[in-house]
DNA sequence: GTAATTTAGTTGATACTTAAACTATTTAAA
DNA sequence: TTTAAATAGTTTAAGTATCAACTAAATTAC
């Protein structure tokens, strides 16, 4: 392959469709990661893993194990094990052992983990419908569904 | 790390499009990452923000400033310095002094660097030719006629 | 022309992340 | 049943990331 290509200023049209597509989605996540780690930092003096992990256990009442939050939030083990650790220490999430599988931990909110977590959620749709508002809903639903279709893909038959 | 379920999984019909829009933008965005990680991992023994940063240099033969590789890469300046120290350890850069502005480096790609980036850059461009080889080039081009739009208005009327 | 401010880059502390090696438990096989 | 294999979670080392505080140089203001 001749062409070298670089990331995301001076593609030409030559560039193929999905490399330029990859750096644009690419792009916009780091934009808005910025933003909400930015805001959530600011105004709730916490961190965006943090605020996902919660948001997962918000979702799911009874409760998830390590390796369901880990495959939830495409992150490795180890990563869960210190979010965890930190959030259950700041007594927002707890550990409950199992007793039918002694290897397994279910992690939930606590309530006052549930009470912080209602008013950052609040807070964060607000952010994400801002930053977004400029798109019409109309390409945003369509926005939505392909990326829908890209998510299934990359799900499929992996290792 | 396993195949899966990922950040946007359970929402239901009435939660905001944007909301949903933003979770299935970052799950895609984490998708794709992982795997081009672990390829240039596995094939190059490198990492993506080693690769991203060579990127960068290759499509500026002028050389960047560190605080330009910052902007670009959307990361901060801290973190510029560690892996321009890195790829400069290992004779793929260098930091090149700027006569007229004594505060100023010049990074730019060795001879070295080029060269192993040209094998990087073509290998990646045909893994993520692949990772969207289920998406139709109209809706990928219109994908990307909306995140070019979207990037836009991130970056608007900024600090 | 000197002082104050801004800009470029680095450093240090802390947190997030991965990969690989590890412990403990459960399941399957012999 | 004893062993082997698989699974759940943790730990460790190294890389990546932020932010805030710092040094050095260039600009601006007076």
């Amino acid at each position: 392959m001749s062409a070298a290509v670089g990331l995301d200023s001076r593609l030409t049209d030559d560039t193929h469709e999905s490399l330029r597509l990859w750096l644009r989605l690419l792009t916009c996540s780091h934009l808005i990661e910025n933003h909400v780690r930015k805001a959530l930092s600011a105004q709730f003096k916490t961190t965006l893993p943090r605020f996902d992990l919660m948001a997962q256990l918000e979702r799911a009442p009874q409760g998830l194990q390590m390796g369901e939050l880990s495959r939830r939030m495409l992150v490795t083990g180890g990563n869960i094990t210190g979010i965890v650790d930190q959030l259950e220490r700041a007594g927002l999430i707890v550990r409950t052992e199992d007793p039918s599988d002694r290897r397994v931990y279910l992690v939930k909110l606590t309530k006052e983990g549930r009470r912080q977590f209602a008013s950052m959620a609040a807070e964060h749709e607000s952010w994400i419908v801002q930053l977004f508002a400029g798109i019409p809903k109309r390409e945003q639903r369509a926005l939505n569904e392909t990326l829908s279709r890209l998510r299934a893909q990359l799900t499929r038959e992996k290792p």
